[in-house]
DNA sequence: CGTTTAATCTAACGAATTTTAGATTATATG
DNA sequence: CATATAATCTAAAATTCGTTAGATTAAACG
């Protein structure tokens, strides 16, 4: 009977994207990448890996079609190819968390506990920063701000947090994120700036959970307010 | 440093996930266990393979937390281990249909265009299923039904559907539905009531896609009305 | 208590993946 | 045009995974 076979072929499909997701180095790319368009220079030192491995999964991503390349002069500028990436990476890290115990244990011994933002909703936070109750801190690199950011954000790279201290406001609290969960840079920037007597904390989510939410995000406005 | 280490090991534990997608069989698998529990009988003869291989795939499941089990008699009985695990199936399923031009041609191939109900948001069809004005008809086998099905739905499962035509409105249209986009039954449904002078049509969602776009379901109330 | 039924476990083979290294392509630059 | 850079392609080694078959466990039944 045809049935079978078409059924087959459906799963066979569904399972090429499974592939693509099994793989921790591939997961780590689709990270950065749900973060905006990156060559694969900066791919393989943000993973930490050889450059040749990861053009070898990049071609795996983009046999899954769940990435895209173009040419820019000697350059290899990949992107996701859709906001439902990362999404879905998020639903995957979602699940993930939820089953495996051992994934919960890891993540507690990677993040203070101390710094992270506890008790208000994400609809709560987008109103206190449209007021302008709360600074929400981007500080991941600017070209990832730039691509996209969480509504009323301003870009402040970690790397230059500590030169840039004068044009944050000591009387509002302040709420640093970054690429998402497994990303520690809102956690360093939260001990830098409670170090220097801010008051701040981070949150879990980036552009990809906040969108996984269902809640919208902005680009390319001013990075400075 | 540890940083690195750590982070490998968060991104291994989702690939533990990923890897459990990763396989045709799995999925198939998953998506039946999305529907209800199942013996392991009962899930190789609805996949139609080999109780061996179900059982070694099933393992695999069990080792990334998706499925659990336990004894019931000399039955060992499945089940999916959280909602989460079918909503995720079906944004896996999503990514793969908006990405994969391979999987939109065999789904194409597989059902037939007319027997599809189209233009109708999820709220308008629930709002005029509560109303009464059109049936909604659940086709999967009994126990799937009982253990969950959409808000308003009545249970005939499609082996008896032909014997229970009376019990039929001729007067109001006919939703059937039945495990998913990949599933046949509810197209097979709408032939023979079609055949049968009825006005019927069917959607592709199942529970799961339905509780994915964020919807409620119900259980274990009345089948027959 | 031996037999049947349901399912798992173990071992083994072949297929597919990951990783590494060397050769190669495409573009930009002096 | 030779050279450097960015990245890919190809091939081989190491590893993991899927599948199959035979032996085994665990509960139910006569």
């Amino acid at each position: 009977m045809k049935e079978r076979q078409l059924k087959d072929l459906l799963y066979e499909q569904v399972a090429r994207i499974g592939k693509a997701l099994s793989s921790p180095k591939r997961l780590e790319l689709l990270e950065l990448l749900a973060q905006g368009e990156k060559t694969v220079e900066t791919l393989t030192s943000e993973s930490g890996g050889d450059v040749k491995l990861v053009s070898a999964h990049l071609r795996a991503l983009r046999e899954a079609r769940l990435v895209e390349v173009r040419r820019e002069g000697r350059f290899m500028v990949y992107r996701a190819s859709g906001a439902d990436v990362g999404a879905l990476l998020a639903t995957l890290r979602d699940v993930a968390e939820s089953h495996l115990v051992e994934l919960r244990l890891a993540l507690e011994q990677l993040v203070d506990a101390e710094a992270q933002l506890t008790g208000i909703s994400h609809e709560t936070l987008l109103e206190q920063a449209r007021r302008g109750d709360v600074l929400v801190l981007d500080v991941r690199p600017e070209s990832e701000y730039r691509s996209a950011h969480l509504p009323f954000a301003r870009s402040m790279p970690l790397d230059e947090l500590e030169h840039c201290l004068d044009a944050l406001p000591s009387d509002k609290p302040i709420v640093a994120y970054c690429r998402g969960p497994f990303c520690l840079m809102s956690e360093q920037a939260v001990g830098l700036l409670r170090a220097r007597g801010f008051r701040a904390a981070r949150i879990d989510d980036g552009v990809s959970e906040w969108l996984a939410h269902g809640l919208t995000v902005d680009s390319s406005t001013d990075p400075t307010h």
